[in-house]
DNA sequence: CTGACTGGTCTGGTCACGAGACCAGTATGA
DNA sequence: TCATACTGGTCTCGTGACCAGACCAGTCAG
């Protein structure tokens, strides 16, 4: 769809950004981004997604300033902007939302600040030094449980153990 | 789509979230929902959407638990449940970041605390309490500003003037 | 020079969406 | 009492997006 998904006429920043981000597999792109997804192929094995729509998505984020595109040694890195780090808010209430509401047959990903170690609350601040750290200042872990069907990808099997946002994944 | 959207295997509550509110439309229509549209006619004539499309929306959000349908007078009433309205602080987020990363030629809306009149910070909280106010605690009005080409149905009309989040609309 | 790896493009079938015609139940008014 | 309008839908058909998988071009290692 590109820019100008129908929403033209809605004269609503919501729309706007919807425009950017609404559409199918973007959104978990970029949670995969946060994680420290950065290649082609990892966000390829990671997500099931065709190949075809994740170039669009791609080029849309880069158009749109919430990626940036940069080859890099064999192959190219694509990295968050500022941007594209300020939706962080927008991915971590979502996700804990579906947590809350959502029956899942899944554990939960925890997040926890770095410097003091304690879990985030639901608004993202953390507990102990009362303010929302940066993401980049976040520690991902999946909680304790048995997940049903689990992936077997690269990025998947670093993402079992503790992980350092925004870090390079595999 | 209905549930099940082809996210299955990601095993992550922002994929179970998506599933019920990722598709197109869907934030818009719960935008509305917030602003106190409740019609089906209602939703139609905001939103250029088809009847299709709205009326699988409706039903998917009542099945998943976001919206409750029932009926009133003459036609149908569709509400926010609690788990709808725990989905402010995601759409709020989204838009102020539509607001502040994307370019837009129209005025943005702006949402102030009933109570003391301040108006929200980025994070939706009031400056004045320092709380994040409950939704039905806000009044939405439009910022000052030219809209290139508004839009002329009996819901943008009312939203013209502050109007207080919530109240039935039209 | 060859083979493998990366980041793609292209194609053909399927499924979702948009537009608009149609329809059923309930009030309302003459 | 019957015609009319209004509301909340359903149905159909054409178009466009998405998925799977084949194919391809550039680059680096051996």
């Amino acid at each position: 769809m590109g820019l100008g998904t129908g929403y033209e006429r809605q004269g609503c920043f919501l729309a706007r950004a919807l425009e950017v981000v609404g559409e199918r597999w973007t959104l978990l792109i970029l949670r995969d981004c946060f994680y420290g997804v950065r290649h082609f192929g990892d966000f390829l094995a990671h997500l099931d997604i065709s190949r075809g729509v994740l170039t669009e998505r791609l080029d849309t984020l880069v158009a749109a300033g919430v990626l940036e595109r940069r080859p890099q040694g064999r192959g190219v890195e694509y990295l968050l902007t500022d941007a594209g780090r300020a939706l962080w808010p927008t991915i971590h209430s979502l996700s804990k939302w579906g947590e809350k509401y959502l029956p899942g047959h899944h554990p939960p990903r925890v997040f926890s600040h770095a410097q003091c170690g304690s879990d985030l609350d639901e608004d993202g601040r953390c507990p102990t030094c009362g303010l929302v750290p940066d993401v980049a200042d976040l520690v991902v872990r999946l909680a304790k449980g048995r997940n049903a069907t689990p992936r077997d990808d690269p990025v998947a099997q670093v993402l079992r153990r503790p992980h350092r946002m925004l870090t390079p994944l595999p």
